[in-house]
RNA sequence: UGGGGCGUCGCCAAGUGGUAAGGCACCGGUUUUUGGUAUCGGCAUUCGCAGGUUCGAAUCCUGCCGCCCCAG
């Protein structure tokens, strides 16, 4: 129980089918700053909520401490990936992490049969196989971030708000008089106080925050930049470069020399990518669909090892956002996406063909 | 201190007498359980400065200032 309307509703929903529920609520990074403010999950306000909810309920209420864990396991990484010119997805990292791992060896300690969890997935069980699908409700769809779950984690889940509209979820949390029913949907990144997450990974990686040169695609100087942590491959806003006649957006982050490679939106295509830490629910599918972010529709691609190849060409991909993999549907697995390989975007051919 | 060209929003740039296009950038909203993207809206009472002509000038005239190129 996060804190939040989601999680509350299923220990609702659990509650009042008769089961026997406990309550978890993992403490991830409470340090005063983000106790107060709404939208977040797992630390101060949100702890209070979650207990508020689970005494109205009946049921036992546990807060484990994972502060230590966290850090180590999700915002350490976070951290690390901007040093490395990456972008990272804390949501992912938390989830295979602390989440699917910590907090199911736990469940299992206490000895429960399953663990619920208010993440908008469902578990579909086909012909005796576990398998992770979609959210029924597109605009809420979380596999993405759950795309490292195991057949062995996935055996043990329950994602009862899967097959809801989250409209719904909030009507059943006003029904049972939840006082979390209104609470403002969580957004950004949970650990992140006020949205300046830039701030954070300077703090915990200077290098990150050193200026360095902006430069075209033929190595041009432009201007200057603020610091890599600022950026992330596709980005268009930010640059501050102005008087060219089409957008420039981030083509390439090269943290050792502190570089931003930026050039007009045909060079963000993308042909294929490289993917590490495969992650693999499925069977042997080679033709798949795969979303390179948690919002883009999935698009056509074939997967051969660690290299997927777009049917057509993929525009801003970047490095340490994960490529999720479905068969319509179902989540077939997924990995970081580590390498990108330019395709064949018109502006690119034609800029070859100009130097020629 | 000979010749030529140019000075319009932070950048690029239309507009050569009728009352300041557009793009980029920037800012704000929307969208969004990561970062981004996308989308919508805002953004020069003023055209290097000072005079003049005209009913009316960024557009014509004069002077000045600044920049660029060629030639010394």
């Amino acid at each position: 129980m996060s804190g939040g309307v989601d999680s509350c509703v299923v220990a609702a929903l659990a509650a009042r089918a008769g089961a026997e529920v406990i309550g978890v609520t993992m403490q991830l990074y409470d340090h005063g700053e983000a106790v107060r403010r709404s939208g977040s999950c797992c630390a101060g306000q949100d702890i209070y909520d979650a207990k508020q909810v689970a005494d109205r309920l009946g049921i036992a209420h546990y807060v484990l401490d994972y502060e230590s864990r966290f850090r180590t396991g999700v915002i350490d990484r976070f951290a690390d990936e901007y040093a490395r010119g990456r972008t990272p997805v804390p949501c992912s990292l938390c989830n295979q992490g602390v989440k699917f791992t910590d907090l199911i060896a736990f469940a299992r300690d206490l000895g429960a049969d399953c663990l619920a969890t208010g993440h908008y997935v469902r578990r579909v069980v086909n012909d005796g196989r576990v398998e992770l699908h979609r959210g029924a409700d597109p605009k809420r769809d979380q596999s993405y971030f759950l795309y490292g779950t195991t057949a062995e984690q996935l055996d043990f889940l329950r994602f009862p708000l899967g097959g809801l509209p989250k409209s719904e979820v909030r009507a059943i949390a006003l029904d049972q008089g939840l006082a979390v029913a209104s609470k403002p949907d969580s957004q950004d990144i949970c650990f992140v106080p006020d949205g300046d997450y830039a701030s954070l990974v300077k703090r915990m990686r200077p290098e990150t925050d050193v200026p360095g040169d902006i430069v075209d695609l033929n190595g041009r100087i432009l201007g200057r930049h603020r610091g890599v942590v600022h950026f992330t491959v596709g980005q268009r806003r930010g640059i501050d470069i102005g008087g060219s006649p089409e957008p420039l957006y981030v083509v390439r982050i090269e943290p050792d020399s502190q570089q931003i490679v930026i050039g007009p939106r045909s060079a963000l295509a993308v042909e294929r990518i490289r993917v590490e830490d495969l992650s693999w629910l499925g069977e042997d599918q080679r033709q798949l669909l795969v979303k390179v972010r948690s919002l883009a529709p999935a698009v056509a691609a074939e997967i051969d090892g660690q290299w997927v190849r777009f049917e057509d060409p993929e525009y801003g991909v970047a490095p340490g956002q994960a490529a999720v993999f479905y068969d319509g549907e179902r989540v077939l697995g997924g990995g970081w996406i580590v390498e990108s390989i330019a395709g064949a975007g018109a502006g690119e051919q034609a800029r070859k063909a100009a130097a020629a």
